[in-house]
Formats: C-alpha cells, sequence, structure tokens
DNA sequence: GCAACGCCTTGACTCATGTCAAAATCAGCG
DNA sequence: CGCTGATTTTGACATGAGTCAAGGCGTTGC
C-alpha cells in the first residue's frame, strides 16, 4: 500500500458522508480515505460472514450492501440495508468481536475497506468525533430495540407500521388517496419484515379486505393512514 | 439540591463499578455522585416509562431494575435485568431519544439518577472515558443482535441456549450430572426468553423426554451439554 | 405472437405457540 | 396434620404463520 497515493474522490466523498465522523476535519478524512481498501463486488457478492473476526469495517461508497441473518432453515432476516456513505459492520469492529451476522453487495456495490485501528487513531486525534460516534451507535441501540418490539407484532401488523412510516416518508397524494412506492420488491420487503412472501402477500389481502389500501403492483394506495398507525402501534384490532 | 454535600458511600461505589466510565478519574466519579439524585424504590415501582423523553439516566447502586416491552396484549419481553454497578437507560439518553422500553424495580431498589449534561461533560473532560462508553455500546449492539436472532429460534431452542450458556457459568457436577440453577423461578425465565410458563414448561418436559436433563424444582440436572449447544445454536434437530 | 422466466398470489396442510381452564405440586403456617 | 395460596403443570383448543404446490400475471426476447 502506498501510503500517500491520492485518494480516489469518490471515496473521499462517501467518507465525508459518513455521520460517524461528521466532526472530523477534511485532513483526517483524506488520510482515512488513503487507508482504505476499495473493493468493487457484484451483486450478490458475499462481504462479510457471520463468525468471523471483526478486525475491519467498512463504508458504502456506492451501490447497496444488505446485513442479514441467515437461519438453519434458509430463513433470512434482514437487519438493515446499508446505502452509499454508510457505515457497514462498525459496530462489531468496535466491539473488537466476531461478525454477528453476514453482508452481501445488495447491487453492484463499490466498499471502502478501513481498518479498526485507524478508527481509533482518529477518535484519540479528535475527541469529537468520539461524541459523533457515540450518538450513532446509541442510535442503532434504540432502532434494535424498536426491531425487537416489531419482530413480536403479527405480520399485518408489521406490515402496517412499515407502511405508516413510509407513508410518512414518500407518500404522494392522488386522487385515489395517498400512494407510496414500497420501495423494494415484496419479496425483499417480506424478508426485511422476517417474513416470507406468500405471508406478506396475505397481509396485503387482509389489508386490502379491510378496505385499508389498495394493491397498485409495487406500490399501494392508502385510503386509511389513521388505521395503518394505529395497527402498527401493536393495539388489538377489531 | 446542595450542591457539595458530600456524596452516599455506596452511591460512590456503584458508580466507581461501572463499565461506562472505567476510565475515569476518582475525582470525576466523586463529582458525578454528588450531582446524583437517589432514588428509593420498593419491588414494582416504576422507574420510567417508555415513551419519556430520556434527559436523564440511572446507575443501579442496590438491587435490580428490569428492563421490558409491554404489549398491547399484556405479554412482556424482558431485555434484560441489570444490577448493581450497571448503567440504566444509558442508551436513550446518549442517543437523546425517549425511552424505548419501560423500567421498573424487580427487586427494592437503590437508584442513582445522573442527568444527560453529567455524562456529557465527563466525556468531554476525560476523552479516555469516551473509549469506554463506545465500547459499551458497541457491545449492547452486538447482544441485541443476538437477542434478535434467539427470538427467531422456537422456545426450546431459546430454552437450551438459555441452559447452555448458565451451565457453562454455573453448572456444578454432581453423580447425576452437571447441576444448573435457573437463576429466578419459571414464570421469570419464560418472560426473559418472550415466552409464557405453560410453553417454557412444555419445553422442559419434551427436553427431558428427549433425555437431555431433568427437572428437580428450581435447578435442573443437565445430562447432554453438547444437546443443548446443538438444539441452541438454531439447527436442527431430528 | 409465442415461449420462457421471474414474481406474485392462492389454496391446502402442518406445526408451534398462546389462551383458557383445571388439576397438581409445594411451601409456609396455624 | 391439614389448610391455603402461589407456582407449575397438563389438557383442550384456536390461531398465526411457514411449506409445498399450482396457477396467474407481466416482462423480455426470439
Amino acid at each position: 500500500m502506498t501510503p500517500v497515493r491520492p485518494a480516489r474522490p469518490d471515496v473521499v466523498a462517501a467518507l465525508r458522508a459518513c455521520r460517524l465522523w461528521r466532526a472530523a476535519t477534511d485532513t483526517a478524512i483524506e488520510r482515512l480515505a488513503a487507508s482504505a481498501t476499495v473493493e468493487q463486488a457484484a451483486r450478490g457478492t458475499a462481504l462479510a460472514s457471520e463468525g468471523e473476526v471483526a478486525d475491519r469495517f467498512a463504508v458504502v461508497v456506492a451501490g447497496k450492501a444488505r446485513v442479514y441473518h441467515l437461519q438453519a432453515d434458509g430463513r433470512i432476516i434482514t437487519f438493515e440495508t446499508v446505502e452509499s456513505g454508510e457505515p457497514l459492520a462498525a459496530v462489531a469492529s468496535l466491539a473488537g468481536a466476531r461478525y454477528p451476522a453476514n453482508i452481501d453487495a445488495a447491487t453492484d456495490a463499490t466498499i471502502a475497506w478501513l481498518s479498526r485501528d485507524a478508527l481509533f487513531t482518529l477518535i484519540a486525534e479528535e475527541p469529537d468525533v468520539a461524541r459523533s460516534v457515540i450518538a450513532d451507535l446509541a442510535g442503532r441501540v434504540v432502532n434494535l430495540t424498536a426491531v425487537v418490539q416489531t419482530l413480536a407484532l403479527d405480520v399485518p401488523a408489521r406490515v402496517a407500521r412499515y407502511l405508516f412510516q413510509r407513508s410518512l416518508a414518500v407518500g404522494e397524494a392522488t386522487p385515489e388517496g395517498l400512494r407510496v412506492s414500497l420501495g423494494m420488491t415484496k419479496t425483499e420487503l417480506a424478508h426485511s419484515l422476517g417474513t416470507v412472501p406468500e405471508t406478506l402477500s396475505r397481509a396485503f389481502a387482509r389489508l386490502k379486505g379491510d378496505g385499508v389500501l389498495d394493491v397498485r403492483g409495487p406500490d399501494v394506495i392508502v385510503h386509511d393512514v389513521g388505521a395503518l398507525a394505529r395497527l402498527g402501534s401493536g393495539y388489538a384490532e377489531e
């Protein structure tokens, strides 16, 4: 590794965008970028496997990566989908643990690998970075807590919760009602909700039967946002 | 609040034992202890409720606190039981969020409440503390990831996993086999595994039928530790 | 226009788990 | 010794959800 090789501009931009070290100086980012190992991964390539020692972590430069747990029976739970400018496997690395989940490229992707020590050095040199790392980690714990709670709901409720959040984020008013794109295929959505396509399909059918929404291919038309909120909060319906 | 009132020795000791600021100086700990508000809570007292703004966090000085999520149908998922010297609700507080779970006193307990700013001040003054806070948070994320994976297993597997870990921790060799105390009542164990007493009872009956263990009131005699490990890893059996 | 493929949907079935109710076990305690 | 209350266990039952298999629908390519 040439120590002073000029860092790729896309890598620098992705690192600059990363919330872990929002407070870091540009110089530090440049140095970090220069130490990165860039990997070009085709869709489906494995990036890390459960159980490996987490001596490095990554930032997604382009494309998307998927963090998931593969069960013995082949079922998949997707923990998160990581996009450009977001950190990957940083937690396990900071904890000095092994990767608790698998990672693969959900699309063709460019990944910048960084060593754990590089981050520790950055923290030591720029104390403000510690604050943003802490905020990021704390936010993750809060999210994971929400995941645990969501997994305890039945599937229609999980769907409702997802759609409610998505309505707020990308809902578009139309004459028919609020149009919300699912943002992924239904099979992918099923996995990210911890279920299988068949069950998701039935959940949609039920919500449709209740008049809450209509399905239009990759979008849904929400008729009753309040019902989604109610169903997704875990309060029993009927 | 008298600013320079001498801190209670038990409070100082609990804070000193807290892993969040292992690296902090004794002076800083004293200062933190002096700023604490001490609460004496009887068993069952609510300490914090889901949804409240997390502007403070706590350290358990004596007794135990239980962090749990109460579902609409009354089912309980226990996230963790926090004992003396351990931080409580620190995560939500660091994230600047609302409490994602409820907390109550599992036994009579003494709790030292600290303001969020007190911790931020400590971090700013003693940068090494940042490192231990980061390590703690990262460890939590890893644990929660494990919880999510465990919840995806069926109940006998969760029981096996719990017993396997417990065997390693408190197992005692006897002529009959490895004696392991459950460490809590079966009803409590059921809740901490995310299920109900009836189902737990059936899981024990099944493990007993398979010759893996025998139940002796609040203890179990494990005959086949390997089987526990196998069942708890999520690999299908039979 | 037709065939092939992927994605989605539907139906029939099985199984694990929660619920309700009742019986059983156990631990104090008079 | 026997009562009483809490905990635990067992049985019967309902239900949510996964599996397997078949069929529909839309897209792509020849």
